[in-house]
DNA sequence: CCCCTTGTTGAACGCACGATCAACTAGCGC
DNA sequence: GCGCTAGTTGATCGTGCGTTCAACAAGGGG
């Protein structure tokens, strides 16, 4: 197999093997398994594994986000495209996602490459609901200091649910409750 | 040294060694290190590591429970109590306390074991706060549906912000976000 | 047709993990 | 002072980790 393909099909076995089990489950000899390849070709391929995991860990959440703005783009105006991020991040079933995302602040405390990773993209996902939240200032939709804030706000509420969640502890419609929230914010 | 003066060093071993690298760090062999003694002697006392885990895990949160909410106490009225809370949790230098939830959160979601504790120790967490919350509706400080779900929007909120802090990724003055936040929520 | 490049492998190293168990030792009762 | 109980230890097992490297195999260029 060339060089590229066997690239992509490693790097593909990691991610899928992330979303099953965690970033915290890919080592050279699980991620060699999945790909049926000796464990050897991995570390040949992707030398660091710290540098593999930060890479499959940006891969997995710029999917994600380009997933939930692309879908929030839809709706039109402020508000439902809000409920339409939060609704998508807190729909049940997006456990995968969380675990990558709750290992890597885990993990981050101690390793700062991956650290650097998860301030990027927070970062990605800070900007994105900016722009969507400018955008409904410029529409007049919510002035502009009643804004500040909401992107974080957001953010902060979502991925602490989330983590909620993967123990299994969750209020009933913690989306209507999250929607409470933002709207009491933006008023 | 007598067996219940042993078992209390290995266990306050335990626990400060969660609170110096988290409880992922938490081995027969670094306990065993730190309270000066055999790996086998910790293994003696705490035959199942996973079982040890969780108890140093939920020794750490309810002492932390305990303490933020005997502060909270000593304010009267709900938002002065709420604030209190909302500063001691969101203060700078909990970081410790922070990684031990977000290593059970992610831990918790591979071990049932751990996750039974943590569930436990959010659902006192819950009911701490819903009592404070029902002082406030007692003294009509607030209306019962408004302050419904103000202790989950807390805790969800807080701790999303507290595992956003482990990466060193935080906006200035998040604890004046949160309480924004939770005023705008509660009226 | 042979060789040589290149993708690939098996084996090994050193380390760390939880768990187990026979052997040691200190101190108390007799 | 002797012996037994009970706390403690060192050694070891099996497993899994990242990393390294000599050796294998396949396929195309000369």
């Amino acid at each position: 197999m060339s060089p590229e393909l066997r690239e992509k099909a490693i790097r593909e076995a990691a991610i899928a093997l992330a979303h099953e089990s965690g970033i915290a489950q890919l080592t050279v000899r699980t991620i060699a398994a999945r790909a049926g390849v000796a464990p050897a070709l991995v570390a040949h391929y992707r030398p660091s594994m710290d540098a593999f995991v930060a890479e499959v860990f940006g891969a997995i959440v710029a999917a994600e986000r380009d997933e939930v703005m692309a879908a929030a783009r839809m709706a039109e105006g402020l508000r439902p495209r809000i409920a339409s991020i939060v609704g998508t991040l807190l729909d049940d079933g997006r456990d995968d996602v969380t675990l990558v995302w709750v290992q890597a602040w885990a993990a981050g405390a101690r390793n700062e490459e991956l650290a650097a990773r998860v301030r990027h993209e927070m970062d990605a996902w800070q900007h994105a609901l900016d722009a969507i939240v400018a955008e409904g200032v410029r529409a007049g939709e919510i002035t502009a200091e009643r804004a500040d804030g909401a992107a974080w706000l957001l953010l902060a509420m979502v991925d602490g649910m989330n983590a909620h969640s993967l123990v299994k502890w969750a209020p009933e419609d913690r989306a209507g409750l999250a929607r409470r929230a933002l709207a009491a914010v933006l008023g």
